[in-house]
DNA sequence: CAAGTTTTTTACCTATCGGTACGTTACTTC
DNA sequence: GAAGTAACGTACCGATAGGTAAAAAACTTG
């Protein structure tokens, strides 16, 4: 029964802005001045809005998890498991090669931090592992169909796919260019089981 | 002309209390109180000892790269290029998948983190660098001595083999085994070029 | 034992950390 | 236009960050 002062900033574009930060700092790195001055708003206004530094991380990695992250859920639904992988190992790429942010906010929050910040670790080590499982059905379900070789192991396919992914995060925060990194991807595709005998 | 007091602590075991603090918590997310409840000293003589927290951290570095990190240097020593592989990433799942401390303290600080310990990553970054440039010119040679198939590229390899460590280290701190480490490893041996067609 | 040297201890420094109290402003509803 | 509501700006909170001043303590050398 009645309306309040309107918000003067944009949730959303306040929240890329908050992205923008943890992505080139970190959870660790980034202090509350760094968020406020990125988003344009004062310290009472984010607390309004997002509750604190935490809920406000979460809310910023459920945004790189659905936009700038989502193209490894959008690769299992590609209808061959090497398009699958092409596509999870090609984006993680680009996606951290990206200038002015590289590496990779999932991989770089799922390091060792200080007591504190555990929690905050713990949500984003879950949610790298969720990942994990959903290709490693995606896998199962290629070898039931005969996408890949009877005495394949889906799960540890799976494991070996994030693995190199995470290492081309690491190798981007580490000056690796993109067309280092696609060289790396193309070693992996050449020996995708499945494809008879590999050329290298 | 006079010896002064004597210092009551070992310098080497006090490192190595640090280390494995900086090892678990990433520099960051260390803090000097930390440290010194660690190491068993005040905080004059830390600093008295080894300077400040940066330089403290430069020295357990260099202890990490010739200690827990020694094996990745030894594999160069291996007669055969795809054992020098064997044991850079049998050795970093050994390393990373150790408890107390899972992760490895390179990859870990070699990411992400807020401006006033940019130094910190670089110095991390600058020695990760120079382990992938001492891989790619092994594998040169190998290549040279017909260790590797003509065609193969050293750089892509060397490369491929340090992303797959890091991705190594990152999977570790997201709670993967050394089991489940090590098929990843078998993976990667079992395409390794040079070796006829591949069993997978 | 006196002088000189270095480490230890205690106590403290400033800056910044994440978070909030409170009064003001801008809006909606009656 | 009065009442109600919610975001805004300023100014502040206690805690902790990295780092240090200064004096007491433990040694070596003469």
């Amino acid at each position: 029964m009645a309306g309040g002062r309107p918000r003067a900033f944009d949730e959303d574009a306040a929240l890329d802005r908050a992205l923008e930060v943890f992505w080139r700092q970190g959870y660790e790195g980034t202090a509350l001045s760094d968020l406020t001055a990125a988003m344009g708003i004062n310290r009472p206004s984010l607390y309004g809005a997002f509750g604190n530094k935490e809920a406000l991380f979460r809310r910023v990695l459920d945004r790189y998890v659905d936009g700038p992250g989502g193209y490894s859920a959008a690769a299992l639904a590609e209808p061959r498991a090497r398009d699958v992988v092409a596509r999870i190992l090609g984006g993680a790429v680009e996606l951290t090669t990206d200038s002015g942010h590289p590496g990779c906010l999932s991989v770089r929050n799922a390091q060792a931090c200080g007591p504190e910040c555990e929690q905050v670790r713990r949500a984003v080590v879950d949610r790298r592992n969720a990942g994990l499982a959903a290709l490693r059905a995606r896998l199962e379900r290629a070898r039931d169909e005969g996408d890949l070789p009877p005495g394949a192991d889906p799960a540890a396919l799976a494991r070996y796919v994030f693995t190199v992914s995470d290492g081309i995060a690491s190798q981007a925060a580490s000056d690796a260019t993109a067309d280092e990194l696609r060289k790396v991807v193309d070693l992996v595709l050449a020996a995708w089981p499945g494809q008879g005998e590999p050329s290298r």
